[in-house]
DNA sequence: TTAAAATATTGAGATAATTCAATAAATTGA
DNA sequence: TCAATTTATTGAATTATCTCAATATTTTAA
């Protein structure tokens, strides 16, 4: 199998993002004509911190984990995202630069659209700006989470955050924590590998979580939104 | 003087946004019916995390520190916001709450505006829209920043971020430094008063920065650069 | 299937950073 | 202006967290 998937029709798209659902065809056919759709392997990378951004990528189908990288090496995942979720739309005003890196979690097929039609189709269509600024304010937020995770609760806190994250309703389908290492879950929680072993160790211990291999179970989640709640 | 400013015209104001110079008239009418302006003092709340935000607020003139609050009442602060920046913007969609604290750090006249007038202008008018997003990237680009620093830097890194930050263009013509305690430099760079207290002596002591009271002046803003990207 | 590579786990020591406490300096309001 | 309050500074002790190193387990690829 190559790179490229026999081509997939923007307007017969089943995994289409609830703003796509506010264009009129001729504007899902301008969409169609100005992208491409990738077969990214697992552990590929579908965009680099600091390149050159031409596209806006978004996920037909997969699960991409979206990090920053730092100049000592150390990375910090932002946060994984699913089907039918953008990557990079926060370059396409500005430095016209990916600020920050994603790779693929599993094999994941993503669309590279042309940044000038997305912008195009702000101006064009407002029910579409609408539905993707709606998009941005739930990224913020989330953003907001991060920053208080990192910026005032310490492990214990960060790991329980990261638990309750991954084990939330929109990962469901996705058997997430197949899919990430030790070292992944370090990174989303913004502590050491050694760290979080210990406190995974310690939080099955206390019977607050199930472990088996790679897979992790929320056992009492009350006890674990307290760990969060304290910080 | 009470808290209501003699009615300022939003399409007399001088210091509208880049967004808003995109409205025609009418719509510039529209704002101007949909908007109070109200005058908040030094150290009072314009806008509290966790409460009901019906409004978007826009500052007309001053200097308004955004912070995220934490249930062990630890604060970070996100970003300190100038004359013509939006406060709640990430509030429009969603929750209808504001997402963040906000306290005014001079006396500032700030706008209120109804949420949905400007939901309404962003599906009416696509270069309003347009405007608004590209407002939100450089925005969340700024949050991706604050993100590496809290996640992978290290006092001496952070603190050098902060000093850097504050001594940027954009606050020269405010004397940024006068407005602000050790406190709050501390929240901006994520670490204790008492250790950035130590770092700005040491900064001091090392040639690199200058103290004379609140005001701090970069000396060798290479080295504080390179201590910035060292972490 | 097996050897090599990568990932995970554990313990111990080292380091970073906070907290507490005491004092100094600056600001505020009567 | 002066006392009261808030903010800033410094040192010492404590705590959180990381790093290093050694071993175990799992995954990968020939």
């Amino acid at each position: 199998m190559d790179n490229f998937s026999e081509s997939v029709n923007c307007l017969e798209c089943l995994k289409s993002s609830r703003c796509f659902k506010k264009l009129i065809p001729s504007e899902l056919e301008f969409i169609n004509q100005n992208k491409t759709q990738i077969l990214y392997h697992k552990g590929e990378n579908v965009c680099k911190q600091g390149a050159f951004a031409s596209y806006v990528l978004y996920i037909s189908d997969g699960l991409v984990k979206l990090y920053l990288e730092s100049p000592n090496n150390k990375n910090i995942n932002i946060k994984i995202l699913k089907t039918s979720e953008f990557i990079g739309l926060s370059s396409i005003y500005g430095d016209n630069i990916y600020n920050y890196s994603a790779v693929a979690i599993k094999d994941s097929f993503i669309c590279l659209i042309e940044k000038d039609s997305i912008k195009k189709l702000i101006i064009d269509n407002g029910e579409f700006a609408s539905g993707l600024i709606r998009g941005y304010c739930k990224n913020e937020i989330q953003l907001f989470d991060k920053i208080k995770g990192l910026g005032n609760k310490q492990m214990h806190g960060r790991i329980a955050d990261t638990l309750l994250y991954l084990s939330n309703a929109e990962f469901k389908e996705y058997d997430i924590f197949t899919h990430l290492s030790r070292g992944d879950i370090a990174e989303l929680a913004g502590i050491s590998r050694e760290s979080t072993v210990r406190l995974l160790t310690e939080l099955k211990n206390d019977k607050i979580i199930n472990i088996n291999g790679k897979q992790i179970d929320i056992l009492n989640i009350e006890k674990l939104k307290d760990i969060s709640r304290r910080g």
